[in-house]
DNA sequence: CAGATGGGTCAACGGCTGTAGAGTGAATCG
DNA sequence: CGATTCACTCTACAGCCGTTGACCCATCTG
């Protein structure tokens, strides 16, 4: 694939080839979807044999499980406070998808309605364990439903933007879409029937 | 299947046979996706011979078109007003997933990510035509991009409390959704930048 | 009743797929 | 340096898929 495939140590070679198939892996999964992707194509796009691959991975299950992957990391949401939720969340997303390595978390998002373990993976890891500790943040009745709901819209937000590619959305600036989508995530965390934090009702008086 | 396949007309058996086939590429599409469905097991189902479906819709592509739809009526939405909007989409979507022709929609969300076809229907013919509609109700700046995003959380509460089936979403009851989500949708009808219609119930006086 | 029609079945083809096993040659090591 | 390891390739298998064409036989038509 690069120049000199001499000149190589032995175990340079293996992690070589591992990450050119990973990362053949992870566009092909994004692509075209699980069912579609092709060992022989993988191998043919990593530049080695299909056999290869079957070596390094196991099995398409295994290639699969290794490729399609939540790449964001979950700090910064948890050290998020109540107040800045909706904006960290947005920006976690946007940074996530348009960031360099997206292509792993779009072959999770393009394969979860499809693929049960996908599907598993979505809702366990992200949804869920997001959830679990974004509850942590709610105040009031129905936390986890709230942080569950929270969830929904974002992954509705992103499966439009980067995946259907529903043309106004997926055209947005950053900046429309903070402004437009972060009141719609604080209906979710300040919800009507909960009064925002002990103060006063809601007049100008705004802090930060 | 049923008792007597004598004492049947041609056109009568046509009609059964197909509405036979219908129904059964309708739930395996929507259970397992198109590439996991194959012409064979929809022939099992329907209790007939496979060549039989390639006869009657000419290929599985021709299947799934016939058989991946969206089966809710546009025309309620089309009819809300600015203010009943909320409650008015939300009662849409439940009805529809939790009535008794679910199969049909379900099919096209499920391979919305993985069957171009399909991506490209839930994209112009849900999101984009309805968003055509609804944007006639939004008063304000960003009117097409804001209908949009009301399509887009809607969609994410679809996907999971009728495909990913999140815990908490999938378990609630209408009214705690209503409760929740209204609230919600109606931060995209009427955003923060444009006043809700001249001041009524909401607390006296906020001016921006 | 005899021929035409068409819904339905049967068997098969060609292609593609995931996967397995034997083999090769260069890097590694005693 | 000789033996061994191991990343890599080649070839092939077995199975499943969409699709097709020939063939039945009950229904329709004259």
């Amino acid at each position: 694939m690069t120049a000199d495939d001499e000149s190589l140590t032995r175990s340079e070679r293996r992690r070589r080839s591992d990450a050119a198939i990973l990362k053949a892996a992870e566009q092909l999964f994004a692509e075209v979807g699980f069912e579609r992707t092709t060992i022989r194509a993988v191998a043919a796009r990593a530049g080695i044999d299909p056999a290869l691959v079957m070596q390094h991975y196991g099995s398409k299950q295994g290639l699969f499980a290794a490729a399609a992957r939540w790449t964001g990391d979950h700090q910064r949401i948890l050290s998020a406070t109540s107040d800045s939720f909706p904006r960290v969340a947005l920006d976690d997303l946007l940074e996530l998808f348009e960031g360099g390595d997206r292509e792993a978390a779009v072959a999770l998002l393009r394969n979860c309605l499809t693929h049960p373990g996908a599907g598993r993976q979505l809702r366990d890891e992200v949804l869920c364990e997001r959830t679990a500790a974004v509850r942590a943040l709610l105040v009031g009745p129905d936390a986890e439903l709230r942080a569950e709901l929270l969830g929904a819209c974002l992954l509705g937000l992103g499966l439009t933007r980067y995946l259907l590619e529903v043309p106004a959305v997926a055209a947005a600036g950053h900046d429309d879409l903070h402004r437009l989508m972060e009141p719609v995530l604080r209906a979710l965390v300040d919800p009507p029937s909960v009064q925002p934090p002990p103060a006063a009702d809601q007049p100008p008086a705004q802090q930060d």
